[in-house]
DNA sequence: CACTCAAATTGATAATTGTCGATATGATGT
DNA sequence: ACATCATATCGACAATTATCAATTTGAGTG
């Protein structure tokens, strides 16, 4: 994955809603449509988006599919964002 | 400054590119279409989003428009998206 | 198998955005 | 004041994208 593809997924208001809400919990794809009060094609386009930039995970649970945030997939990618674009302010940290 | 806005300025290649060019040094509008192969109102184009995002600085010497890259501005923006999409990244690092 | 419920896909549309050519602005030098 | 050079803005167009209604897929249930 690549900064412009983690920023592409990033950029857009209802997405990083939807990355709030999974940030520390796995919610159905209902769930999130009830509480974005997006329609249920858009909630399931952006989860899309979400999983194909590596940044949710899933779990099938009977009928209801379940997602979370991958918070190891933003920490890297916010540093390589760091390294790539904020590298002076890195030096003597902890970042190899 | 929030994180979409942040995020929508990065989510593009082409600014991703200039953003490298102007990480650690002042370089003129000129240069940078010269490095880049855009044509000059692009270039200006984007250096406008980056400008109203806060992601670079100006300087004015004759003619020419220096640009430059804030390193600030983009390690203030990637903590805020690790405090919003990886806050279990950060516990016990310094991060207030 | 027929039915139901949840999520994904399709198709269409409106809004946003990246790009360029042409033009305007603004600074410098003659 | 005029000419020139560098950058910004304007206007138009093409490409991308966000959104929804309608439909399909897929898993469970009677």
């Amino acid at each position: 994955m690549n900064s412009v593809t983690f920023a592409k997924a990033m950029a857009d208001n209802t997405r990083q809603q939807i990355m709030h809400l999974l940030c520390c919990q796995w919610i159905c794809v209902g769930d999130i449509v009830d509480q974005t009060g997006v329609s249920q094609p858009t909630v399931s386009h952006h989860l899309g988006i979400l999983r194909v930039a590596g940044l949710v995970s899933t779990r099938r649970e009977g009928k209801q599919v379940f997602y979370t945030l991958n918070q190891d997939a933003v920490a890297v990618c916010c540093g390589m964002l760091m390294q790539n674009f904020a590298p002076e302010k890195l030096e003597a940290d902890g970042e190899s």
